[in-house]
DNA sequence: CGCTGACCCTGACGGC
DNA sequence: TGCCGTCAGGGTCAGC
């Protein structure tokens, strides 16, 4: 599910609501998620006050005066801020309960997410040897031409892993490269850096463009306030597989590249 | 070190 | 109608 757009959304969304907020009680009603939730958590959070909401790759960081909350959206995760009293829905496995009588609840279906509890340092190992964000101004196509060189990965599978940039998952992947004219099978290595600077553009602008049309929908991505993203609609390749490609007509292609899905246009992208 | 595939889990969908 | 296989926005890990 959610990429860094809808990260960010989600972030945007509750931020308001949770900020300088006190926590009075922490219910786990399924902590079997990507890895257990801390049975602590409780004690942990209850009687903390958020001081800051932010985003690092696709976690969601929730600061207290006690320690930090990491939470991880996984394929089908969602945070919402509803009154205390709404009765939990099937597969709402978490709710913190703030003070002003509503609840950041989380929903996750598939329990591929986490929550991670950081204490004072805000360290975490699976926040290291993260590459730099996206949308921040280390990332250039200087940068990804550097670390790209011997390379011989596809560009799609070098540009997904985190270790290089974080927050470019398969949607964005396939739209950035079809932006750029990029083919997602070339060899990262054999890509010169005017094509790298013109991949970062693009990153970068569906990165933007989707965060402020609140993320892309495809199933069950809510944000914040529960609304949908409306990004789906301006997907160039994306799920448009056997339609034609919105500059040349030609029929775009799917392949398959580390066991997930490359939509592309060989008209397009060479 | 670089890369591939399996795996975690539920739900939706298509084919038969 | 129902059963079965396949696939889905993420990320880690073992193994070659």
């Amino acid at each position: 599910m959610p990429e860094l757009p809808e990260v960010e959304t989600t972030c945007r969304g509750i931020a308001p609501h949770v900020l300088h907020r006190k926590v009075t009680k922490v219910v786990v009603r399924e902590p079997r998620l990507r890895w257990p939730v801390p049975e602590r958590l409780h004690q942990l959070l209850a009687g903390s006050r958020f001081i800051s909401v932010s985003r690092r790759a696709k976690y969601l960081l929730l600061e207290t005066d006690h320690g930090t909350l990491m939470v991880h959206l996984g394929m089908s995760g969602s945070l919402r801020i509803l009154p205390a009293t709404t009765p939990p829905m099937f597969h709402d496995h978490i709710d913190i309960l703030l003070d002003d009588g509503r609840c950041l609840r989380y929903h996750d279906p598939r329990r591929f997410g986490s929550f991670h509890w950081l204490g004072a340092s805000r360290l975490h190992p699976l926040l290291d040897h993260l590459g730099p964000e996206p949308l921040s101004e280390d990332f250039t196509g200087k940068y990804l031409y550097g670390r790209s060189r011997g390379r011989r990965i596809p560009v799609k599978q070098f540009v997904m892993d985190g270790k290089i940039i974080v927050g470019v998952g398969n949607i964005y992947a396939n739209e950035a490269l079809f932006m750029s004219g990029i083919h997602p099978i070339r060899a990262a290595g054999r890509i010169g850096q005017a094509r790298y600077e013109a991949l970062v553009d693009a990153i970068k602008t569906v990165l933007g463009d989707a965060i402020a049309q609140g993320g892309t929908t495809l199933r069950d991505f809510v944000g914040g306030d529960g609304a949908p993203g409306y990004f789906a609609q301006q997907l160039r390749v994306y799920g448009r597989e056997g339609q034609p490609c919105r500059i040349c007509q030609q029929v775009l292609k799917e392949i398959r590249q580390g066991g997930r899905s490359t939509v592309l246009c060989t008209r397009c992208q060479r």
